[in-house]
DNA sequence: TTTAATTCCTTGCTTGACAATAGGAATTAA
DNA sequence: TTAATTCCTATTGTCAAGCAAGGAATTAAA
């Protein structure tokens, strides 16, 4: 399986945040007990969130989290790359990966690479506000 | 990293052996001098090449593995398929998982059927003809 | 018939990442 | 002061990846 819990339930942390964001702060209890996730492992998610700025914790009585950016503008290759690390398919294309000495006459190193760029291309096309579901899907986010 | 060593070194075995397909069998001790991959390691990827078809081996002295199909009957998202389990992005995916009771409400379900898709798609269309290297690059193959 | 060279088969080992849990400190509103 | 939160630092269990070892079976050639 390619994309790991975290970096799938980040997603759908933003997505149920961005959805509810008529209230101002969410509780992480709130998000769990939707999502069916362990609320003590959104923890640890939620903070990768935060520190990157897609998302906001107040704490405290009436305290808990809202969306640091508007839907629109958190990018899902972003938070995957936050939550995963790379999505590269390969060591060598990885951003800080040191160089393959086999690459100037590696026969796979153009697959991976188009491959690549193919999965950047279609993740980098979406953005928290494609994947939010319409009203009538139980979705509370107006306008 | 998407892809593993087992999925990676299978790639390069079948190149290997399909750019030096002259010779009638090649041992596994050369394409792993070729490959700088240890040749115990191989074994074991070689193993499910054979099983599937993809390779031939002949035992005792002179012996070794060629191709089992010509290079272009060989798919690439075939022989990936074969040595990772699976490529689907997430398990709801995967072709014989049980599917998942938030599916018809999920909000990220599309965007992981996309990218599976657009994958499946690229990976598809190469074969290991595609991946072998021209006659200067070494390539013993003719024709 | 023996020997050397191979593939085949089973088994075990080590390491690291993933997934999750536990307990408490810091903060805030009521 | 209290209750409700987020924050922070660990720890644990599990599993697959990535090997390595040793020998059995097979084959060609000396």
């Amino acid at each position: 399986m390619m994309i790991s819990t975290r970096g799938r339930y980040a997603l759908r942390i933003l997505v149920d945040l961005a959805e509810h964001c008529s209230e101002e702060y969410v509780t992480l209890r709130e998000i769990a007990e939707r999502q069916e996730i362990s609320e003590k492992y959104l923890e640890s998610i939620v903070k990768l969130l935060v520190r990157a700025g897609f998302l906001e914790g107040l704490r405290g009585k009436g305290g808990g989290y809202r969306l640091g950016r508007r839907p629109e503008e958190i990018g899902v290759l972003d938070v995957l790359r936050l939550t995963e690390g790379t999505l590269a398919p390969v060591a060598c294309l990885e951003e800080g990966g040191r160089p393959c000495a086999r690459a100037p006459h590696c026969r796979t190193l153009p697959l991976w690479k188009g491959l690549n760029d193919v999965v950047t291309a279609y993740l980098g096309g979406f953005t928290v506000r494609d994947l939010m579901g319409k009203a009538e899907d139980g979705n509370d986010y107006i306008i």
